[in-house]
DNA sequence: CGTACATTCTTGAACTGTTCCAGAAACTCT
DNA sequence: AGAGTTTCTGGAACAGTTCAAGAATGTACG
């Protein structure tokens, strides 16, 4: 199923923007809004920051992107949206990059007590440092080390 | 040992400012920074808003808080900084409790593969209603359901 | 118990990432 | 093609947080 169906099959419109996003992501997983809006002007010029921010909502909203937060960074999306996976960040430059889960069933994601909360989703996030920031040709910023894994 | 005495022994000093913002996070754990800005005034009503951050960055660094960001909520602070657990977000208000691992060594919390990342501390989210959303007195905005535990 | 110096606090403005708003333009269905 | 809804543009606004300069405070030393 190529984009223009994946759109269409979700009820959306097809639109340049739309496309445009999709593929971008497509190329670049993990990218920002802001690294959209770059990559999609290249084809599109005229495109507005709304109209990325539209779109990645529209998109996400329907399931074709997943969104990411990682702390004290702006989002990034992905297109992998079928499968559960968690991702690692980097402390430095915020770089963003997909892990697999070691087990192929989580009992640590099977909360133990929630306080009266339903549950709908566990998210696991790895905190570290990329190979580029690591390798000091961009040092990053060290922050303490905080909540090991256990 | 108390908040005055935990303070020195890391070497920071002791303000009042200090001192309320420790009593008023031991008070309200998970407590975000306008709450405790506005905790803090009942006692000392000049504080300003930067002293807050100050201090809570201050108490952050000194290992003394610990900080929880939640995706698309403002931080908050929680004095329980020794034992490592994690957190049921509310995505209706935001609240956020404590959860403690269910199992004691967890094994997804060990990435099979992190791209060349060097990882120093993994991070689990639980999303979910709280019981007051739940509950209909405050009709929490119901938003798509993500990436499920597995 | 003063004094000196570094640290911390106050006030106020700035910043980043994102969202709101109104109207113009574009897409889909008939 | 035409009608109507949806989406896009442009600009302003927003929340949470941070920056900057100077005044005030805490701590170490004599």
């Amino acid at each position: 199923m190529d984009d223009v169906e994946l759109l269409r099959h979700r009820g959306l419109r097809v639109t340049a923007p739309r496309r445009a996003v999709l593929a971008t992501i497509g190329r670049l997983p993990h990218a920002t809004a802001e690294t959209v809006l770059r990559a999609v002007r290249e084809d599109l010029p005229t495109v507005s920051v709304q109209a990325v921010y539209d779109v990645l909502h529209a998109l996400t909203d329907a399931g074709l992107l997943r969104r990411i937060e990682p702390a004290g960074h702006p989002a990034r999306y992905e297109r992998r949206v079928a499968d559960n996976h968690h991702h690692v960040v980097c402390r430095g430059c915020g770089a963003v990059d997909d892990v697999d889960c070691a087990v192929g069933h989580a009992p640590c994601l099977t909360p133990s007590s929630t306080s009266g909360f339903t549950v709908d989703s566990a998210e696991v996030t790895y905190w570290g440092t990329c190979p580029a920031c690591a390798g000091g040709t961009t040092p990053a910023p060290v922050h303490d080390v905080v909540a090991p894994a256990h």
